[in-house]
DNA sequence: GGAACGGCTAAGG
DNA sequence: GCCTTAGCCGTTC
C-alpha cells in the first residue's frame, strides 16, 4: 500500500478546524498533486472503508463532511452508510449552507 | 501488470 | 445555468 499519498490527505483533512471546509483541489495542491484532487476523494472513502487498525482511529478523527468540491457542492463523501446529514453535520459547525448542499468557500474555506 | 472506478476539476457547448 | 468531454491520480479487482 501507498500510504504515503492517502495518509497525508487525511492528515491534512483531520487539522481542518471546525467550522472551516476544505476541497478536494486544495488538498491535492497542498501534496504537490494539483491534479489529484480525484485521488484524494478516493483516499478519503478507501481509509475510512478499509482496512488496518491502527489507521481506523486515524481515520476516525478524519471529517470528511468537511471537504467539499471546490464549487462549494459538498460533493459525495461518508461511504459509510446511512443516509448522510452532511447539511446538519456542517450546519453544526457553524457552516452555512445553501439549500443545495453549498458551502460559503469564501467563508469557511481553511487554507492549510 | 493492466483495466476500471471514484466523495474531482476545469473547459466547452 | 446545466450537461458533456477530456484529463489526472491513487486504489482496487
Amino acid at each position: 500500500m501507498k500510504l504515503d499519498f492517502s495518509t497525508k490527505v487525511l492528515q491534512i483533512v483531520k487539522k481542518i478546524p471546525k467550522g472551516k471546509v476544505s476541497t478536494y483541489a486544495l488538498i491535492a495542491k497542498v501534496l504537490n498533486n494539483p491534479k489529484a484532487s480525484r485521488a484524494v476523494g478516493n483516499a478519503l472513502k478507501s481509509n475510512k472503508k478499509s482496512y488496518q487498525n491502527e489507521r481506523i482511529s486515524l481515520l476516525e478523527k478524519v471529517p470528511c463532511h468537511r471537504v467539499v468540491r471546490s464549487d462549494g457542492y459538498v460533493g459525495g463523501y461518508c461511504g459509510v452508510n446511512k443516509s448522510i446529514k452532511k447539511k446538519e453535520i456542517l450546519s453544526k459547525e457553524g457552516i452555512s449552507i445553501s439549500d443545495d448542499k453549498i458551502v460559503d468557500l469564501d467563508k469557511y474555506l481553511y487554507k492549510f
